[in-house]
DNA sequence: CCGAACGATACGCAGGTGCTTATCATTTGT
DNA sequence: ACAAATGATAAGCACCTGCGTATCGTTCGG
């Protein structure tokens, strides 16, 4: 049973199934993984800074300048100086951007119900609750 | 609330707080993520040749021999030639590999019973079966 | 007002990863 | 019996990652 298997492991092959199921869904897309992670960041609302950004996603903020040459490039977030502190760059979804990051987390949930299918409603709560809580004892 | 997050980036951060919190402990037993994982996958009974070792805990075949040529050094692992099929290696726990093991094991089983306080046991249950469905869904 | 701190950026380094190729011993199918 | 396949191994690759350094413009404290 999976009383044998460390806690650290079951997340670790969970994680690696998942993102495994979504890499086609985000290549349909036209998305690479953090270029993803970066969209979901922004959609709540703006970034105050970059450096807040990558701290956020937990990635290297130095990677994080090129991964938003990109995204901008590609018209889906802007970078504006901070009125208030200009050496800072707010970052923000565009209108595209935001469209585009609802259609793919739209496909994204498609994946993941797949992937519960056949677990009761009270199982994927407390696993979320559960993942919730794990993941802020940090 | 966590339905906003996809449950790929839940299982992330939880993974990475669990990996962050276990490090310390494998850096105190004087062993690597992987090495652990080698240990951890060789416990239950030994493996029929590298090959198969390399795939069931999804590590390059290729890399595995540096590991095993490391745990082997360190008197934790034993390779020895499949008598049915020369051309393979078994790889079983030596019994200091075993004890080792069983040590690191009740140490991380330490760590994540505190990550896991606060959460009633049927929470802790279902978060298992339902880690370990995601996992098995592949 | 001027030096220290800070954010964004560019660049390079070291380590880890999976993948590919080549070699050698052994096994297997015909 | 011989060619093809297989497992272990070595070596090299392309990529990604975090980290450290340096520069430049901006902000802030004394």
């Amino acid at each position: 049973m999976n009383e044998d298997d460390d806690l650290g492991a079951l997340c670790a092959g969970a994680g690696r199934a998942l993102a495994e199921a979504e890499r086609p869904v985000l290549e349909r897309h036209g998305l690479s993984m953090w270029q993803y992670v970066v969209l979901s960041a922004l959609a709540p609302g703006a970034a105050p800074s970059q450096l807040v950004l990558a701290q956020q996603i937990r990635y290297d903020k130095t990677r994080l300048i090129g991964l938003l040459d990109t995204l901008e490039a590609a018209g889906l977030v802007a970078r504006e100086p901070d009125p208030t502190d200009r050496r800072a760059r707010v970052v923000r979804l565009t209108a595209e951007g935001a469209r585009r990051h609802a259609a793919v987390r739209a496909a994204i949930r498609e994946v993941e119900e797949g992937k519960l299918a056949g677990l009761p409603a009270e199982t994927r709560r407390l696993l979320r609750s559960g993942l919730a809580h794990l993941a802020n004892t940090d």
